[in-house]
DNA sequence: TCTGGGGTCCTAGGACCC
DNA sequence: TCTGGGGTCCTAGGACCC
């Protein structure tokens, strides 16, 4: 059996257990310090009893609740809190595996001998998290990972459910295909034009058809509401796998149409992504940079290098580089993002002297921007854009 | 319903080499 | 020089997740 278990209102319950002001009052956690300007990464649940919900704009939360508590996300926090969940976790199995930074999978096989059924199991795991770190979560159980993480929304917050063979049907029944993990809106759209819109009549479907009409992905439907034997979980230590891409996106609250404030943006993003990199002791071959309108119409293009970069400005040359061989004209730009993979640690020797002071340099500038805060000194042509942007 | 921002994975098609 | 097949790499775009 595997279980599947998913921390409530992750953030927002950190927040209310650091700061016990914040206990028991509806609370987002935003995504930037503007409150009026940010989506909301997390709700605590006396949020969402008002209608607020992860995924809104904040200033639409805000006309929902005048007195939601704002917190600005802490990342740190989070990232911390999460890796000594998983500690305590390995004590109870060694199988277990990071689904995301607030869900954990974990194997029951072979531990009943310890811990007794495992229900009686999660129980002791939910009591354990309360105890260690003050937040709850809910925890399903099934015969496969995905039916697990489906069960364990069954019954938020603090829930527990156990999904049995018997009582698949009855579930399926009344579960829209895109409660399912691995559904999103245009699967939904696709099967519902089908007239498959349970659960249900997605496992009453012969797999020939879903072959037939969504290849590979229709495999993955027959055995998505099937128990047939998941792959084993891979051990969370072996989990640290690096990166593989590192970016940053920003949407303006308007078209911009002037050149240079265009590319005023795209340096400031530029900056953002290799500051990033150098962070991360990384370096990046492959760019890809977007330049959308408002109807998502625009320029998106990657580009592999010969040359890795770390440089913010390096970044910024090979994205206008990108932009002079596109072919499509600049016209007007609502959203922007960078992004830098085919990530390498930096090892290649110093080629030019003055490669060497640049990068003195470059290093010399992180170390001021992290003793004395984020954009202490930038590049002069980004000035504007650091004060409008509010907290990049 | 897509709004945001940060990601991952998959696929089809083109270019290039042997 | 063209034709063919296979493999690999790269790019664009789509879909999905939290």
């Amino acid at each position: 059996m595997f279980m599947h278990i998913d921390m409530d209102a992750f953030f927002a319950s950190i927040e209310q257990m650091v700061n016990p002001n914040l206990k028991g009052k509806p609370l987002i956690v935003g995504g930037r310090q503007n409150r009026m300007h940010t989506v909301v990464c997390a709700a605590s649940y006396e949020a969402k009893a008002l209608g607020v919900d992860s995924g809104m704009f904040s200033s639409d939360a805000f006309k929902l609740c005048p007195n939601l508590e704002f917190v600005v996300a802490d990342s740190a926090k989070y990232i911390y809190t999460s890796e000594k969940i998983g500690e305590l976790l390995i004590k109870f199995s060694p199988q277990v595996e990071r689904f995301s930074v607030d869900e954990f999978v974990l194997e029951t096989k072979g531990l009943k001998q310890i811990f007794g059924k495992p229900e009686e199991m999660a129980l002791e795991i939910k009591g354990k998290i309360k105890a260690s770190f003050g937040i709850t979560c809910s925890i399903g159980i099934a015969k496969t990972r995905l039916l697990a993480k489906l069960a364990s929304k069954l019954n938020k917050p603090d829930g527990l459910v156990i999904l049995n063979e018997k009582d698949l049907p009855k579930l399926f029944k009344n579960t829209p295909v895109e409660k399912l993990c691995g559904v999103g809106q245009s699967l939904k759209l696709r099967l519902n034009s089908l007239g498959i819109e349970t659960c249900w009549q997605l496992f009453s479907t012969p797999k020939e058809i879903l072959f037939e009409r969504f290849g590979k992905v229709g495999l993955w439907l027959y055995e998505a509401v099937r128990t047939n034997e998941d792959v084993p979980v891979s051990l969370l230590e072996a989990q640290n796998e690096p990166a593989k891409s590192i970016g940053h996106s920003y949407t303006l609250p308007y078209e911009l149409s002037q050149k240079q404030a265009i590319f005023s943006w795209i340096r400031l993003l530029s900056e953002m992504v290799g500051r990033r990199l150098r962070e991360q002791n990384l370096e990046a071959k492959t760019l890809y940079l977007y330049l959308h309108n408002s109807k998502h119409q625009g320029i998106s293009r990657q580009k592999t290098f010969s040359l890795s970069t770390f440089d913010g400005f390096e970044i910024y040359l090979r994205c206008l580089f990108i932009i002079k061989n596109s072919q499509k004209s600049l016209k007007r730009v609502r959203c922007l993002g960078i992004s830098a993979s085919n990530l390498f640690p930096p090892e290649r020797p110093y080629l030019f002297a003055s490669q060497d002071r640049r990068e003195a340099l470059i290093f010399s500038l992180d170390k001021i921007n992290n003793k004395f805060g984020d954009w202490m000194i930038f590049p002069a042509s980004v000035t504007s854009l650091i004060s409008s942007k509010n907290n990049p």
